[in-house]
DNA sequence: GTGCGTGCAAATAGTTTGCAGATTG
DNA sequence: CAATCTGCAAACTATTTGCACGCAC
């Protein structure tokens, strides 16, 4: 909500070196699980550093990732997302759109609401806090909390007007301009 | 956690009318929205009536509801979930399978944890009040609630166990013997 | 009768995999 | 040197769509 635009991208020069150190933080988790180190990886890790917060999805990711290295291809890309996923170190979702989309969690998690009439999708506030409830109910069932991102779906103020107005809305329409699948998972 | 055993069918004879009378109900749902009702859609309505709290996907929906008409086919299955989706009448979430699983919510929000190594799935606690308390911040964000199923990764206790002692397992071994596909989403 | 709904089969799209060669430890 | 990775292209699978016909309204 107090992001200006969509698809900011804060490569803030002096955080070059600190990406650079990130992306070996990761690198060495992944090693810890008996991976090895290659560029394409530190790439990918540092492509998917800098566009934290951005949710992107694999051909975009992909995309950034070879206007680096242009030789780099889709299975490298989706086999890293892979091991990263399982180490932790990626949490992905699916908005609704029918394919996974990938985030990079810096320490909190996040917590998203999207509207299932439009697609729309904003943070919710006071992540940390409702973090701590859900972190609660994990627990609370045995498990042990790991990161990832909470999606919740509503009807946003827009959609909910015009569901009021007009019930039969063409499947086609929303009100945000955004495509839709079939289905919001 | 209170069900038997998984797969239980309680087509109860006595349920038999009300099946017919909910399925009218969801029917003219959709007659509101414009859809035409049809012998197709009714089936498939009952068919997921009668599956409440399987989470079957679109294949095994597919394959109960061609036990009672063989000539139904993927598409028409596939169209009529969309329908009853855009309606708020069936909900679709993904397991981490990567595919989508439909449930037919009757009231109650159901609350997900699932096992992020092995994929386990269970049901958390008193839903009701978690319900609530999720409503609360949805209502927050200023979007209205909707029937959905909310779904939380964690690890369970076989796992954190088998992580602890061996942190680097293949990723083919799964604790509970599921299958998983390569991220959990 | 008009137009939505259906069944079929073919098309899409996202993701995964087999393989031969390159690279890492 | 052996094992892991990579790039490519082909395979897979879930889901969607075009089309001709049938049925609901």
């Amino acid at each position: 909500m107090t992001k200006p635009s969509w698809k900011v991208k804060p490569v803030a020069e002096k955080g070059a070196r600190d990406l650079r150190q990130r992306a070996e933080e990761y690198l060495e988790a992944l090693r810890k699980r008996g991976c090895r180190r290659t560029e394409q990886r530190r790439l990918i890790i540092e492509t998917l550093l800098e566009s934290e917060g951005e949710h992107l999805n694999a051909r975009e990711l992909m995309e950034r990732v070879q206007s680096k290295d242009p030789t780099i291809g889709f299975a490298t890309v989706y086999r890293t997302l892979i091991v990263l996923g399982e180490t932790g170190l990626v949490h992905s979702f699916d908005q609704g759109e029918g394919f996974a989309r990938f985030d990079i969690p810096d320490q909190a998690m996040h917590f998203h609401i999207l509207c299932r009439s439009c697609g729309k999708m904003e943070h919710l506030a006071d992540e940390t806090a409702k973090e701590k409830i859900i972190e609660g109910w994990v627990k609370e069932a045995g498990y042990e909390m790991v990161p990832q991102t909470f999606q919740v779906f509503g009807l946003c103020s827009d959609c909910r007007d015009k569901v009021e107005t007009a019930p039969d809305v063409s499947p086609e329409v929303t009100c945000c301009g955004r495509r839709r699948r079939g289905w919001t998972r």
